[in-house]
Order: C-alpha cells, then sequence, then structure tokens
DNA sequence: CCTACCGATCGGTAGG
DNA sequence: CCTACCGATCGGTAGG
C-alpha cells in the first residue's frame, strides 16, 4: 500500500482521456494523442488499456462510479419536497459545473453508442428515477407538486436541460449577450434561469401546506 | 434548366452525409462510406465536394438555410404572446422531430466546433433571439408574462431542452418506460412535458387580460 | 515502460 | 464519373 505507480498511471492516463474524448471526440481522439498529453508513449498506454475501446470503458466506468456513490448520498441528505429538489438539482449542476467535460463525455456517448448507454441507464440509474418519481406522486397528492407534471419525463427534462446547458453553453451563450453588454458571458444566469424554469414547472404556486422537516 | 443532374447529385450526397454525420460523427464517417452510401466512388464525391471539410461545411448551410426562411416565417405567422409560443416552439419541434438526425448533427457540431458555431449563431441567430426576448420583455410589462422570467435565458433553455431531448430521446427513454409497461417508447409524452415546462415557466397563471389579436 | 514494426484505412490527387 | 495510386496516420503487436 505504498507507491502504487501502476494505479496512479492509470488515473493519469483516464483523467487525460476523458478531456480529450470530451473535447476532440472518440473517433477524433487517437491512442497516440492520449499517450502524448500523458508523456509515455503509446505501447505503454496499451499496457494499462488493452485497447482504445478498453480504456473508453475505463474513462465511463469512472464516472459512473461516481454516481453509485453520490446519488444515495444525495437522496438521504434532504428530507422535504423542496430539499429533495434543490439537494437533487445541485448535485447534478456541481457535478458537472465542476468539469464541463464531463457533460459533454456523457452527450457524446449518448450519440455515438445510443444503445449501450440505454441500457447502461436501465441498469444503474433507472430504480433511482423510479424512487424520484414516487416521491414527485407523493408531492402531488399532498398538493405541493403540480397535479399535471408527468413525473418521469419531467426528470428526463430536468436533467437533460442541465447536462445539455453545461456541455453546450458555451456556445448558446453567443445568443445571451445583451447589445453594448460587451463580452462578458453569462453561465451563472443561464444554470439561474434553468433552476427556476425546473421548480416552477414542478410546485404549486400556493405557498400554504407547506411540508417543513 | 432540365434534368439538372449535377444539382440532384449534390443533393443526394448532401442528405447521405447529413445521415451519417449526426449518426457516427464526423470523424467517425469516411468520405469513403458517404461515397459508398451514394453509390458512387470517393473520387467522384470529391468532384462534388473539393474536400471532407467542404462536404460538412455543405451539410450546415442546408441547414442554415433553413432557418433563414423559417424564422421570419413563423413570427410573421403569429400575433399574440400564446400565439407566438405555440408556433415558435412548434416550428423547432416539429422540424427536428421530422428527422432526429438534424438535432444530433446540431448538437455534435456544437461539440465538435465549438468556436464556429458560436460565430454562426451570433451573425445568424442572435439578432431573432434579440426580438423575440422584446417579445417577451412587451408581454411583461403587460402582464401577461412572469416577471422573474429572465428572457434571453429562457429562450436558449427551451431550444436546448427541444434540441437536446431529439437528439437522445431514444436514449434518455431508457429511464422512462414505467414497470410493467412493456417495451412502448414515450416520445410524444416527453415532448408534451417539454411544451408544459416551457409554458408554465413563461406565462403568469392568472388567465385575465389575455391579449386576443 | 521502450524501440521497431505491422496491415489497414484515411483524405486526397493524377489522369483520363 | 472512373481506375490507379500517394503519403500519412490509424490501432495494435513483437520483443525486450
Amino acid at each position: 500500500m505504498v507507491g502504487n505507480t501502476q494505479t496512479e498511471m492509470r488515473q493519469r492516463i483516464l483523467d487525460h482521456a476523458t478531456r480529450l474524448f470530451a473535447v476532440r471526440g472518440f473517433n477524433g481522439t487517437s491512442v497516440q494523442a492520449v499517450a502524448e498529453a500523458v508523456g509515455i508513449r503509446k505501447p505503454s498506454l496499451l499496457y494499462h488499456f488493452k485497447s482504445k475501446d478498453a480504456l473508453r470503458a475505463g474513462v465511463l466506468d469512472q464516472m459512473l462510479n461516481h454516481w453509485k456513490d453520490e446519488i444515495p448520498k444525495v437522496l438521504a441528505a434532504a428530507s422535504t419536497g423542496k430539499d429533495r429538489f434543490a439537494t437533487g438539482v445541485g448535485a447534478i449542476i456541481s457535478f458537472f459545473t465542476a468539469d464541463p467535460n464531463r457533460a459533454r463525455l456523457v452527450v457524446r456517448e449518448m450519440l455515438d453508442s445510443p444503445e449501450s448507454v440505454r441500457e447502461m441507464l436501465d441498469t444503474h440509474f433507472r430504480p433511482w428515477t423510479s424512487m424520484i418519481a414516487d416521491y414527485i406522486r407523493t408531492g402531488q397528492e399532498a398538493g405541493s407538486i403540480r397535479e399535471d407534471v408527468d413525473p418521469e419525463s419531467w426528470i428526463v427534462q430536468v436533467v437533460t436541460m442541465c447536462i445539455g446547458t453545461i456541455a453546450v453553453g458555451d456556445v448558446t451563450s453567443a445568443l445571451v449577450r445583451r447589445r453594448g453588454d460587451g463580452d462578458r458571458p453569462h453561465p451563472s444566469e443561464q444554470m439561474k434561469e434553468l433552476v427556476r424554469i425546473a421548480r416552477q414547472s414542478l410546485f404549486n404556486t400556493r405557498p400554504k401546506e407547506s411540508q417543513d422537516g
């Protein structure tokens, strides 16, 4: 358990591969390019990951493992409906804004390998989605959440909006710059509006019967 | 002006290139693959488009030209605020659902060439975005639209949600399937919820002072 | 972790 | 619109 250089090198390779796959795409990134970024030769990289596809799988596995730990933590931390909303949406936003390349990687993978991502979502995320949807249905029965919300679809739309906005927010911000406003970008304003849209399409407006913990 | 085979062949190439670039990505599609789909040899394709990048530009130009004609038409057709919402969101949804590969192509291009897409949005779409944002501000002053809406950001969020949902809807629908519901996909339910979210985050709930034309 | 090397495929050109 | 061909780069292996 001393200097585990083997594992360290694997992590270094994964970090550079994540970044390059996110920015240039899997097909736009050569094994050679990843090796150069790490500072080793191509055959050395292929010792740690026996093929380019194994490297892709390693990158995705790393992200999957993050959420396998994170989701139960987030759901356990929040008690009331409003808390669950803020904590859940906050966890997604902070994870992907901490490194927008994570969002770009997810979007690229959905486009490049839709079937395998479908399977991954079905296996690892659908149980959680069902649980959150049930929370929403409970809130609908209690009157705190709008009756016309389609729980599963609402979740998918909000996650799509989050990941999409973070993945291509630098591009779409070209539409937001006001006249005479200089070159200042408005990423946080985008996220604020996103949260507002998500919240107001979910909760009932009447502020009575608030279920505080 | 009789049998213009030259232009016809260009269009055939563009159609197959659009589909292949959307599904496999630009870097994942060889000129050879496009030529095979069309039914000609690679050097013949390169007679019509002098390089692979010229082919990419041709594909994007075609889509840009669609919206150059469509946006003014849509804005002219709608008069009241609710009409503008329905017509505008409807135009985007119907264009991209007619061929989801269009949405995939847009997303891929934003990821692969963020700077050039930024420039394109700034030049060709920002004027329209500003105009629509002004409509929203007028609605805010009249009281029909929520005061807490950030007009430009709202537009970007809704367009992101539309294109994102259509581009990867087949994948994210893996999260929506209810237990014991069979394999039936729910694309239209996704779009219905999207429209609901967009509408309810935009308009004020009080149904008085409706501005009919 | 390296040097040396492999067959396959890439975008593109020559020339007709 | 074709056949024939180019140098460059691809993912991956041999062997140490």
